[in-house]
DNA sequence: CCTGGTCGTTAACATATGTTGGTCGGTCGC
DNA sequence: GCGACCGACCAACATATGTTAACGACCAGG
């Protein structure tokens, strides 16, 4: 399952290629300083391993520095929920910290890489760094938009104004991270993913996956998905143009 | 719509009902005083009232001293998706901070007393507060476990399963606020804010409705839900016992 | 080279849920 | 008292989505 490995060659946060994107928020050098120190070090963690598990206590905290992730809910009769995507810059393990337990699973969706937090000197950010405080309630109230986002959409929209809709806020996402090359986007996920992701059955993921390539508006070849019409895209799911927001990075 | 009336007599936050309960964190008395201070007033809101709206700024901050609101998206043709309904102890208005402007509304059920704070002061409490600043992510972090847990349960479970779950989680809550009575509750909802909250028609919500009052499970009179056994309940809504968690209270 | 596994696909069929449209009982304003 | 409106209900019907099962492509392991 999980395999974490230690590695020996890290990226100081001052370099970090993250932080120059515009959708994340700028340190203050006492801050980076802060945070360089908070580091403990990186991960590099296999596609499909367990980051963390609901019920359990973290022993770290993390940032996803390259890859993506997913996080989820397992009920007992293996159901599963995905509640979002997570990727490059994106906060793990906050619930363990603030709820005493996850309440959530997060799990690897490609090979990725992770910076790994302290969690004893995670209380020295509260009592010392009002602002990164700040961006971790900013962080969460992310969070929590981003599942209101797919809550609606679930709830809402028909299958295929669904999956169109999830491509459009993927796309959108990877756009502000710089991950879009000539409307392409890496597309790691198995219909299964796609599935518990939209709550639909496998089945009907593929009519309908299969119904949004046959229209013409995406192309999709094995692991790589291309937008063909945005505008057209966007339309279709009846989503509005929303930015995608501005965020912190911790 | 909104009817928002300031009022003349409000409750000083050390003899708050609320804070008694077990279910909420125990403030420290210079946290309590600084508390008082950020709060401006009390107001009174009308059932159905818009207190916030998306996409606008909010000019004060929220708790919801009695009363139920809800949270919600709209689009632009009229679908509505409730993402979770707001009880006593309940924080309004933190996307306006952290987000710059809300992406969700919040709507009273019905009539309700809210705590009105400071914007002004907000910052106050990341520079002075360390532990009222965690407070507030905690708010978040369970704010997002109630979406998430709104999420898993559109998304995965069947429409009478579905509607069990939200009865109760519902009752759970209220449990915890000390608001059932006799294994009754309020239940100030009509059949379409149910079918809002779960991603129904309301046609089929009146089925289900009425199946599971027919089932013995609940009663239904009026604005009354009586829960005639819990443990089944829980039973044939596939949750598991989770109790509510521990939640701060601003 | 076989073998078993995962992943995607398709067809036939079953069913949960949505839609339309109508009724009926309250309640509120006049 | 009347009419308008809203909330709940119901029946008939339409359809989106789920289920089961089978097949082929691909890939990793023995």
């Amino acid at each position: 399952m999980a395999r974490l490995e230690p590695l020996s060659t890290t990226t100081p946060c001052q370099n970090c290629a993250l932080r120059a994107l515009p959708i994340f928020r700028c340190l203050s050098g006492a801050e980076l300083a802060f945070v360089e120190k908070f580091k403990i070090g990186e991960l590099e963690v296999q596609a499909g391993s367990d980051i963390l598990l609901a019920g359990t206590h973290s022993a770290h905290l993390f940032t996803i520095f390259g890859g993506w992730c997913f996080r989820y809910d397992l009920m007992e009769d293996g159901r599963r929920q995905i509640h979002s995507l997570l990727l490059p810059g994106d906060f793990i393990g906050l619930q363990t910290e603030m709820l005493g337990t996850m309440q959530h699973s997060v799990q690897s969706l490609t090979d990725v890489r992770l910076c790994v937090f302290s969690r004893e000197r995670f209380w020295t950010i509260y009592e010392s760094f009002p602002e990164l405080a700040f961006d971790l309630t900013w962080a969460a109230a992310c969070g929590e938009r981003t599942v209101e986002v797919a809550l609606s959409n679930v709830g809402q929209r028909p299958s295929f104004e669904r999956l169109a809709a999830l491509v459009v806020h993927l796309y959108r996402q990877l756009d502000g991270l710089r991950l879009v090359k000539d409307g392409t986007i890496l597309w790691p996920l198995t219909q299964q993913h796609v599935a518990d992701l939209l709550g639909l059955s496998t089945v009907h993921v593929s009519r309908v996956l299969r119904r949004l390539v046959d229209s013409g508006l995406v192309r999709l070849d094995g692991r790589r998905l291309t937008v063909v019409d945005l505008p057209a895209l966007a339309e279709v799911a009846a989503v509005d143009p929303e930015k995608p927001l501005r965020r912190p990075l911790i």
